[in-house]
DNA sequence: CTACAGTACGACCGATCGTGCTAACTTGTC
DNA sequence: GACAAGTTAGCACGATCGGTCGTACTGTAG
């Protein structure tokens, strides 16, 4: 019980730690622009003033280096967008999802927008574990706004009618489109329609005013 | 009258424009996959058969081939979706424009999907006139839409009342949201919902039948 | 038929790509 | 304080990048 040779405790100094995601932060920010394959090692260590070797110790490969900026982009999303949204609950929580990811765009947290958004169009047409990961990401925020949304069905709060699948494609293309309108058009509008939009989806499932 | 200096009449051979636009054709088909700035001259070379020198005859620069290869993009586009739903008009054709975007997506006309989704998605953070010229037809082809249905609102098919732009913004996200879904997870489910949702946004603003 | 412009090629340029190797330096542990 | 491990820089590699040049071939206009 001394040794485990097995997945040695690897990264021990902090240091190297907080290069890692100062590293990996520059990475986030510069892949939602030049896109995942437009990221290189060189311009990587250029813009954090590290050495190229110095950037490249940190990771095994290039691929590598790809999928710890995927799983840094999902942790900031987490912290930004998501968490604060925990904070309520079934239809209020479903709201303040798409609030809260209109406001992450709408504020320009990172120059190209939505990092998933980005990577999927970006990966669309290819294979392999880069791909699978950030579909796996666009799958569980997609599943994060289901479960609002049934929990929402439960309570009472949406018709038990409801088709939840279609609401939550509904919702999510809205946002996805103004995400993408905003960028390639330097206009405020498309969230303003997107928040609109969503704000006439949802109530149109609600069992209160259904005229209206 | 006899000779005009400005702008040469150049590319007067039929050779050299039947390479050019087969080094376009491959060049629209390998961008939706690899992006616009994933295309090199070199991938483009191997893929035609032609030399490297032989492709860059064809262009000034590498933005050059960028911006003819979304000019071709577009003629594909104008080909397969946008001249098949123009046989008809007003709410028809706007219904048309859709199912006809669903269609091309479904049936993988090209490996990546929608180029200027794809286009627009990459170039959203950054600026040039490639930006410009992807977002000069994603603008196109809202106008096309809006046109269609602000016919179908003067012809009495669409309520007075529509909001219009709303009403593009809506139908164009679902499409778009379709084909980001359906190249990532490889799944037909999006284009079905796409396909539904378009229809009752649509029935949700005609005369008829308002209690749906 | 001739002349010229367009076409295509191969060789080559400097720069950058991803990726190794080695050596110095720093840090945490005993 | 020593020793091991982690960290970072320097250097170099083969490949590929966008791009240029000189040259040979060819289709078209006069």
């Amino acid at each position: 019980m001394t040794a485990e040779p097995a997945v040695a405790p690897r990264r021990v100094r902090l240091d190297g730690q907080r290069t890692r995601h100062q590293i990996l932060d520059t990475a986030v920010r510069l892949a939602t622009v030049e896109g995942l394959d437009g990221l290189s090692i060189g311009t990587l260590a250029t813009a954090t003033g590290i050495s190229k070797s110095g950037v490249y110790a940190h990771f095994e490969s290039k691929e590598d280096l790809q999928l710890a900026t995927v799983d840094t982009a999902r942790d900031l999303f987490i912290a930004d967008v998501v968490a604060p949204a925990l904070a309520s609950v079934g239809l209020a929580r479903l709201r303040a999802l798409c609030e809260s990811f209109l406001h992450f765009v709408e504020r320009r947290t990172l120059p190209g927008g939505c990092f998933f958004a980005a990577a999927a169009a970006e990966l669309g047409g290819r294979q392999g574990p880069l791909k699978a990961r950030v579909a796996a990401n666009q799958r569980d925020w997609m599943r994060l706004l289901t479960d609002a949304a049934e929990e929402a069905v439960r309570g009472g709060e949406l018709l038990a009618a409801t088709d939840v699948p279609m609401l939550v494609f509904e919702l999510n293309a809205l946002v996805i489109a103004a995400n993408t309108a905003f960028l390639l058009h330097d206009d405020e509008t498309p969230i303003a329609r997107a928040r609109a939009a969503a704000a006439r989806v949802i109530s149109a499932s609600m069992p209160s005013a259904e005229g209206g």
